[in-house]
DNA sequence: ATACTAGCCATAACACTGTTATTAATTGAC
DNA sequence: GTCAATTAATAACAGTGTTATGGCTAGTAT
């Protein structure tokens, strides 16, 4: 009913302002010390407040993690969004996946939030659900564009959001096995994404031989 | 100096023995409860003991864990070794890929402690990561197998290894994504996956088209 | 100006977690 | 039977997320 607008504003400027302040600190830690060394108390200590401030600003400790895997998929997102539409659309898909490696990278620790449940209770809100999938979007645009130039036969293999789903696939996998160090140096993950990539530019222009393979053996 | 043979082993054995029933109560909290469940409390509860038990037989809990990521891989080494090798090396490892789905998704929560960070301090040992190894390996002897039959060509697409590891980013890949729920039902995985290896299957065969695709594109 | 209401925050505690120092008991060895 | 060593229980320490209690401060209403 009553409403008095300017010192509620202040309030709610305040509150925002408190929120961001604890979410960059989190951000610092998670990138410094990793997942794992994110806890509400080191945090309130970081911040010289009590344990309790944080549950005044988020609901639990779900919620920092939830603005954290939003804040992952939204870098993931512009560093997308800057790779340059360039003449060729499947060149331009296979930049896409280059730099989707190289976000990924730079920001491993958010890429564990992002992917892997790093974090004992920590399951992604609805919400936040949605924002990965602006990301994946920008991938699915660009088979789209692929298709449309018939680079990529549709028929053939499927529509646009189920083949970006593959590609997706592929470059989560490799990356997720380079940052569990399954694949050694950080140069060999390079080279390897770049040969899945190769690879899949090949699956994708050359879609579904019917014809057994065996048959085109020669000893 | 002193060999006093007969008792020790029957200590051995018995160390062994309550070793075992540690890890299949382990097992079975995991499978049922998930990874964050598995507490060395609720360990010791459910087998009636103190928890002080559990660190005479296992140095801490990664020791167990170790043991559960071994498992999780030599399970999948079974699944992966009870594919028949039948007539066409490409079928083959084919089949390996969605053996290799179906194996994961059975162990999904073996699987998350093989690949996702999902126990805060975890990092398996260099012993254990041996037997992923083996596993791979399978994939890796699949491979080289097209290879041999020229149905994958070696020189156009790099050593049988890197090969096999790309198959299996693209496999991990899809598996994680459904696993997070990206995929939506465990339908939609199977049919992502089966896409996903036809692309594969593609890739291989037609490898490395230098010639510029765009100038394939037709209105 | 005074009383009040609402939000904010520190202290301390609860229920967990992994781990261990201190004890006591059991068990095999001679 | 005595002795040594392995084993196990109790209880505690340090850490985690979370919250009930209560005090304080700041804006509102009269």
């Amino acid at each position: 009913m009553l409403s008095h607008s300017a010192p509620d504003d202040a309030r709610a400027a305040n509150r925002i302002n408190m929120r961001r302040q604890i979410l960059n600190l989190a951000s610092q830690l998670l990138t410094t010390e990793g997942p794992q060394a994110l806890s509400m108390r080191k945090l309130a200590l970081a911040l010289g407040v009590s344990t309790i401030v944080l549950y005044t600003y988020f609901k639990d400790k779900q919620d920092i993690l939830d603005e954290l895997y939003k804040e992952g998929f939204e870098r993931l997102r512009q560093d997308l969004l800057a790779v340059p539409q360039g003449q060729d659309a499947m060149e331009y898909v296979m930049e896409l996946g280059r730099t989707y490696r190289r976000s990924a990278v730079n920001n491993a620790t958010y890429y564990q939030i992002m992917f892997s449940r790093c974090v004992p209770g920590f399951n992604p809100s609805e919400a936040s659900r949605e924002t990965s999938k602006q990301a994946f979007g920008i991938l699915a645009a660009g088979v789209q564009r692929c298709i449309d130039a018939n680079i990529i036969q549709a028929a053939h293999i499927g529509p646009a959001a189920e083949v970006a789903q593959v590609l997706w696939g592929m470059l989560h996998g490799m990356i997720s096995l380079e940052l569990f160090g399954y694949l050694g140096s950080a140069a060999a993950g390079e080279a390897l994404l770049e040969q899945a990539i190769q690879t899949i530019k090949s699956g994708f222009t050359h879609p579904n031989p019917t014809q057994p393979t065996h048959l085109r053996t020669m000893s």
